[in-house]
DNA sequence: CGGTTGGCCGGAACCGTTACCGGAACACCC
DNA sequence: GGGTGTTCCGGTAACGGTTCCGGCCAACCG
């Protein structure tokens, strides 16, 4: 939106929206409005309008005229017009942090499936893992009057976007994450803990003794579940385990680093814990370098089941949850405070944990 | 959207958008008007307009005024009232086939960057390899009044679909999907050819003599330009190469119904190429139930890079693309007729093999 | 000093729809 | 026959902006 210098590009040189009836080459001619219906059928636009939001005040007569009038002109309201005299816009506007997450793919189906069949449309805008994008979304879907947001935000701690949503009109839902409750926003999220505490159980009964979990931001729900979880065990648990953490971003390059960290070390942890899918595809490409197998030199546990982790040869053990359902209960607590007057409130989804072949018992060095 | 039968919740029977001034709780005040900025800076509503859309005639002395009059009310432009007046919405609708392919992801990426970087927004819709939800979705985006639209359909040849495509008023552009000329949108495809023909190629030079091709409809550009890339190359090489072609849909169902029928033939084929990375999956599954491995048993090649294909042991061959080119081609094709007035034309993009050792020369049986 | 020009501003129409209001037409009942 | 309702419809003011038009005023020129 920089200064007016492209002449010939401003809107004060145009006309007032010239002509669109590009009727001449027989396609796609502008479309009809209320206005040519109540023409056509010779009634006034407020009767047209009474038959087609299904008034009562209306004579059969009257609405087999309109009818008959909207088919002949294929007419179709107009949303904006709609949006804009009725205050809503039937749309709901989803920031998500990372669409390359495959498990996004799930949460926005299930997401996608509850609103549409509640007559709302999902808008989606991709934050890449970027704070100032969450914000910047933020304000984007409030200039657009979305009628709810549902949130999957990068960062928990962000004080630019936590004052934009508490500035927010309508409902907010977020996904997996915490937010101060004067913000009054519903949360869907998990508890990551019970599958953690289980694969930390798990890879302790084997016979582990030094396990790397290799996390997202703390600045993230799920990535300071985790570590309390681990935490949780070893304080119960008489071994004297030693736990590395490894927290940081929750990609690829951190997946990398991290691994490469951890491999490094002299006593080498027997285990490793992946806290996420990008994680995870960092640590077996450090692993292939270095020359490591998975189970027989290092026993791994991902977080979330994707193809990679099920068809990996040794088939690899994860901590699941129903993603889908996140999604879908998401838009569930959405819907109920759009139509429902339903209060904000938090849902918690289980997580559990899912043996298989990559943990074994580690080899007695 | 049924009879009105529940009393009490129809729109007739409220007010006319009851007071929404929810200030008495101190959280949250409705959003200021162009009209109060006005009020404030005692001047016309006209000369807020001109100033915050840049208008020239504006002397500096009432741009001060109404800059600080904006910045005392936290004054935002409803975006819906712009839109309704100036007739554009500054929005693009995005139907993808299938948003569980990570393929996706990547375009979607690809595509968001430039039309930001245009000043437009991206609203996505999910059609789950459903024609119909194609129909439905490119409608809704027509009310909605998006400016352009892209589109990865379902099905190139579903005859609601297209009727609806060419009544569409604004730009169209498809993704790697060919629609009769008359339609006139634009595209951005790849030319899938060379890269399935230097697979092929590939394999017959490891010594492959029954190849077996799963790939998605053939009611797609992809499907069609890989078989018949395929075979090109038997035609023109001399060895007696037996092709087994499997068409189906571009899931994972599909992937294991056609490898189980392709892995149960009595002379096996000896190489398998899997047409995307979903009937990668259903394949692989597959052949973990037979019990067969990759490269020693059944050489394989998948259709785009993903971190399975890379991660797998062995690693599987693949056919590359560059999927955020594809989505930022696409998306410099629709601004380029958005605001450039460019004409609808086809952008054709490359694929390539990349050989990897999931691919060896066939046990001699 | 009168006429013209140009900068700057206010008023008003309009985008397409909804919801309120008032009233015409008709039936009904004492 | 004059109230008293119903039923149904048309007119109209919004919703929140944008853009055109006309007019005021100062500057400029001869």
């Amino acid at each position: 939106m920089g200064g007016p210098n492209e002449p010939g590009s401003e809107p004060w040189e145009l006309g007032d929206r010239g002509a669109t009836q590009s009727d001449a080459n027989g396609s796609a001619r502008s479309r009809a409005s209320m206005r040519e219906v109540a023409d056509l059928a010779d009634v006034a636009i407020s009767s047209v309008s009474r038959v087609l939001s299904g008034h009562p005040d209306v004579s059969a007569q009257m609405r087999e005229r309109v009818l008959s009038a909207v088919a002949r002109l294929d007419y179709e309201p107009d949303f904006l017009a709609q949006s804009l005299r009725r205050g809503q816009t039937l749309s709901v506007g989803f920031v998500l942090a990372d669409i390359s997450n495959p498990l996004m793919a799930d949460i926005v189906l299930g997401a996608e499936a509850v609103l549409r069949s509640a007559g709302y449309s999902l808008l989606l805008m991709n934050s890449e893992n970027d704070p100032a994008l969450d914000a910047a979304h933020v304000r984007f879907f409030q200039s657009r009057r979305v009628d709810g947001m549902i949130l999957s935000l990068a960062s928990e701690t962000d004080g630019a976007t936590l004052d934009l949503i508490a500035q927010v009109e309508g409902p907010v839902v977020v996904i997996d994450r915490q937010l101060p409750a004067r913000l009054g926003a519903s949360a869907a999220v998990n508890d990551h803990r019970p599958g953690m505490e289980a694969a930390v159980e798990h890879l302790i009964d084997l016979g582990h003794r030094r396990i790397a979990l290799i996390t997202g931001s703390p600045a993230q729900l799920p990535g300071r579940e985790r570590m309390e979880a681990m935490r949780a065990v070893l304080a119960r648990r008489p071994e004297a385990v030693e736990a590395i953490y490894l927290p940081g971003s929750f990609s690829t390059e951190h997946g990398e680093a991290a691994a490469r960290r951890a491999l490094s070390a002299d006593p080498r942890p027997t285990a490793i814990i992946a806290g996420g899918n990008q994680l995870l595809i960092g640590c077996l490409r450090v692993m292939r370098q270095m020359g490591l197998r998975v189970a027989q030199d290092v026993s791994l546990v991902t977080c979330d089941d994707v193809p990679l982790s099920e068809l990996y040869e040794p088939p690899i053990a994860s901590i699941d949850r129903d993603t889908v359902g996140l999604g879908r209960v998401a838009a569930e607590l959405l819907v109920g405070r759009l139509v429902g007057g339903d209060e904000a409130r938090t849902e918690i989804l289980p997580t559990s944990f899912r043996a298989r072949p990559s943990c074994i018992p580690p080899s007695i060095a």
